[in-house]
DNA sequence: GTTTTTCAATACGGTACCGTATGGAAAGGC
DNA sequence: GCCTTTCCATACGGTACCGTATTGAAAAAC
């Protein structure tokens, strides 16, 4: 979201500074909670407090803040998501365990995603950007089962499993599921690295069952 | 959708008779197509060639047709499939394998399911109606899988997964990505079951490996 | 202290919808 | 051949929103 009038000279307050973000941010709020088709400008700056004169102020129209929110969510979520698995672990087992859990704990993770997917769904640009996105992050897992052992031809079926079953559990809890439990995100990348050389013991004894 | 006004005589037409299952269908159409949002009563009398007089006529007002809506779903997506399946088939795994098939090939459930559930993460009476139908079917893949001789602890968590892994597909195929492969639903099927006793060999035979 | 610049409020016209009220035409009953 | 019922069209008032134009006020620049 650019800014439709970038200040020439600073801003008067220190708050002011950050209202573009503002406007993001409570686009991101009205966006999990009910959909694209409630981001809306008049209901946003009421929440904000102000009306809609400062919202064209600062976004020229409603396109260009749902065009704003793809690019942030496009940007962190993925992106955002790899850089911190591929930091914080060790081996590829290790580094599958964390996307799990991370993924599936992210507690704004699922309303958002859900959102967006349902938008795409009905609008052809973002479908395409998902599709995109989507692509990404399983050609990612697949490295990673890859990088396990798992052979390529099956860990290109097996990334997709562990993909959809995500999506679904971000579906699942955004209409009130109950969340899934690590138990069955271990079982189920379990079962995906079952031929894969190294069992999850300790990397010290070589086999256990 | 009770009719509003049942007819006390015979109607004037053939298809006047249907009219309530003609709005019905739109409802359907326009559900697939752009989400509950876009199911309004103006434009599907535009559709349907008359004017929303008529809608006003045939149903009570709009909730009354999301409800009906929502109504159509319950009855026929689960327990018509449910039905399909047990009838058609033989052994366990077998009808695991046609389940997938059905629920992976019917070529308007993505849309349908994926509108029903953006639509349940925004209301909360759907959404709860949503769980049920959820816990309802993944407990009919539960016990698939046990009748084919995993174990049930086991099979809790598998059934879980297989189930979210449809609603993945489903949200992937409506917005407009390719459609997952059945080399992939079988690699996962089979990961399923992989310590369940018999082999998807020939049911005569005891054992293969 | 005057002038700019920044940002928001107000007011406006326009669109798309909901639901109701009313009218009217065509068919069916008798 | 009337009268009733069925079904739809039209017209209406009301709401919620978009985007623009205009005004206004406070801060910043000078």
């Amino acid at each position: 979201m650019e800014r439709r009038h970038p200040p020439k000279r600073a801003p008067r307050g220190a708050a002011a500074q950050l209202a573009p973000e503002a406007w993001l941010a409570a686009a991101w709020e009205e966006l999990a909670r009910g959909g694209v088709d409630a981001v809306r400008v008049e209901p946003l700056a009421a929440r904000l407090g102000v009306t809609k004169g400062s919202f064209y102020w600062h976004v020229r129209d409603r396109a260009a803040l749902l065009d704003a929110l793809l690019e942030d969510w496009e940007r962190r979520a993925t992106l955002g998501v790899i850089a911190l698995v591929d930091g914080a672990s060790e081996s590829p087992r290790e580094r599958l365990a964390e996307l799990l859990r991370v993924t599936t704990k992210a507690p704004e993770a699922p309303d958002a995603e859900s959102a967006i997917r349902a938008w795409g769904a009905h609008d052809e640009r973002v479908g395409a950007r998902l599709a995109r996105i989507d692509e990404q992050r399983e050609r990612y897992v697949e490295d990673l089962l890859v990088a396990a052992g798992v052979r390529r031809s099956h860990a290109r079926h097996r990334a997709r499993a562990l993909y959809l079953a995500l999506i679904g559990e971000y579906a699942r809890v955004a209409h009130g599921g109950a969340p899934t439990g690590p138990a069955t995100w271990s079982e189920l990348l379990e079962r995906m690295l079952s031929d894969a050389p190294s069992p999850p013991a300790a990397p010290r004894r070589r086999s256990r069952g």
